[in-house]
DNA sequence: AAGTGAACCTGAAGGC
DNA sequence: TGCCTTCAGGTTCACT
């Protein structure tokens, strides 16, 4: 998101190519025929959701799903490196079975989306029906925005016997939490997973909901920062391994000691979602 | 009403 | 080597 912003915005589309009828929800009728020639005016998100706005006074949405990236071929880039790479990468034949989208720029930069699993999602849409926009509507309060504190998880809480682990991971309560944050936020936080989401709703709790308010942020914060870093030579890497992969402290490290008492770290299935998390550091 | 599980789809990894 | 099973960073939908 953060290195595509500065690739898009100011940008004409020129050209659309999709691959196939549709991701997770076929494409809008009309798709690659209102988005080409569009200039983008903005990029920005919500929750998981990449949003970018067009000249033409349509939104142009993308999720990635699971497995769903956005590549940028550089038109400056690439050429410096030679005829042969160009014609491969921009070649129809070059593109590879999960190639799905390609959007080229005025700038001859391209933007392919892969996505194997095909659970990502594009759609486009007139700016005024955001606010009612299936998908958009109905989404909690940014974790790293300002109404996101104590105060806000308590009141959403409130009432809820559903535990800890999936209430944060409704997207309805908090927008843009994924299952490997959860897990971290929830260990630093001291919280069990298995706790029913009211029981800290009380005011009694409240110092406990701030500090796994703080975690939530804080886990985010320096995903983001260790995610850049990775974006900016992701050519270079195998594509998967960001810096904060390496700093999990439950997360896919079942039987392995907890950092903080050396207790086998468990695993458990909750919504259908794997949790992992220390039984003796988080009650 | 709220909460859980199945479904969507492909690939990787592990067991035999 | 190959076949089979299980699991995966997400979300919606259909059930209890």
């Amino acid at each position: 998101m953060l290195g595509l912003k500065p690739v898009l915005e100011g940008r004409v589309i020129t050209q659309v190519v999709l691959r196939r009828a549709d991701l997770r929800f076929p494409f809008p009728p009309d798709f690659a025929v209102r988005l080409a020639g569009c200039r983008v005016t903005g990029l920005w998100r919500r929750a998981k959701y990449i949003l970018a706005g067009l000249d033409s006074g349509d939104v142009l949405l993308i999720h990635l799903g699971m497995t769903g990236r956005v590549t940028i071929l550089s038109g400056l880039g690439v050429r410096n490196l030679g005829e042969f790479y160009f014609e491969t990468a921009s070649d129809e034949q070059g593109a590879g079975p999960h190639d799905h989208v390609v959007l080229t720029l005025d700038d001859g930069t391209r933007l392919v989306y892969t996505d194997p699993r095909r659970f990502g999602i594009m759609d486009l849409f007139p700016e005024k029906a955001a606010a009612t926009h299936k998908l958009l509507g109905g989404i909690g309060v940014e974790p790293l925005g300002n109404s996101f504190d104590a105060a806000y998880l308590a009141e959403r809480f409130r009432g809820k016997s559903a535990p800890l682990k999936a209430a944060l991971l409704d997207q309805r309560i908090v927008a843009g939490l994924g299952n490997i944050y959860v897990c971290e936020a929830l260990h630093r936080a001291g919280l069990s997973p298995r706790r029913k989401a009211r029981t800290l709703a009380g005011p009694r709790a409240r110092q406990r909901l701030a500090a796994l308010a703080g975690h939530v942020r804080t886990v985010l914060q320096e995903a983001i920062a260790a995610g850049g870093s990775t974006l900016q030579d992701f050519a270079h890497t195998d594509g998967g391994r960001g810096a904060f992969q390496q700093r999990f402290l439950v997360y896919d490290r079942e039987g392995e000691p907890c950092f903080a008492c050396g207790n086998a770290i468990k695993r458990l299935v909750q919504a259908g979602r794997s949790t992992f998390y220390c039984s003796t550091c988080q009650r």
